[in-house]
DNA sequence: TCGTATCTACTAATTGTTTAGTAGACCACG
DNA sequence: CGTGGTCTACTAAACAATTAGTAGATACGA
């Protein structure tokens, strides 16, 4: 027996994702040229990422002459939020409420970040 | 090049975790004893995942007679709150804020829960 | 037309994760 | 004293993830 498919992006899908999140439509080189700066990948790497993000249903591809063009079938906020529903699940035992807890109890919250929260809430009605 | 090390704790590991968090100290019969009913595994599975916590420093172990006892070193609160900052900086480029705006819109929310998330954030000091 | 650049496909090396088997030590009990 | 049960150590198999090389096709410019 062996290990499962990751149920979440990971880390290297997710730098792809957030390329393409932020481009919207992108070919290969396209990703790679975006990531040259912060984190430099061979243009087979990123190929080879986009196939497996192919296969799991994040994104997907049309020829568009001889390149393929790739686009997010799952957007951002979906992502996010399918991020969240896994760590709810896992870490907090299915209850939002614990983990809005342990982020407010968090030390590294500063005052001004906190007001912010709660002037978010009052306003979001 | 490879893989790097998982940055936060995977699902075998936190199985094992959420059973010493629980008992406190447990041997691996104990842990494995406590898996038993909701995910059986082999007693070496269990040994080899102790072990692996252990060169992670989730957990330290002392010799008790034969038999190894193991303790949670990071507590259920701390490994919430790493696995939280991690997906914060990851899926929502540093943004608490931007995670709780995922969390009020989520559709899955029944409007109990929501106010009840909201008098807990506007209440808190 | 020929060479160069780019594109996809196939393959591979490396390592972490998950699971579990085998072996050897050691203790207790009959 | 021997046998069985439990414990740790070592090993390994299977697979996902990450990175990248090689090969073959194709298009474009000189």
């Amino acid at each position: 027996m062996a290990r499962k498919k990751s149920p979440t992006l990971t880390e290297a899908e997710l730098r792809v994702m957030d390329v393409l999140w932020e481009l919207g439509r992108a070919t290969v080189s396209d990703v790679a040229l975006a990531l040259k700066r912060s984190h430099a990948l061979a243009y087979n790497t990123v190929l080879t990422t986009l196939r497996i993000l192919d296969t799991k249903g994040y994104v997907r591809h049309s020829k568009e002459g001889r390149a393929f063009v790739y686009s997010a079938r799952v957007d951002r906020v979906t992502a996010q939020r399918s991020a969240l529903r896994h760590i709810v699940s896992r870490f907090f035992d299915g209850s939002r409420e614990d983990l809005v807890i342990n982020l407010l109890d968090d030390d590294k919250l500063d005052a001004k970040e906190l007001l912010r929260l709660k002037t978010m809430i009052s306003e979001s009605e």
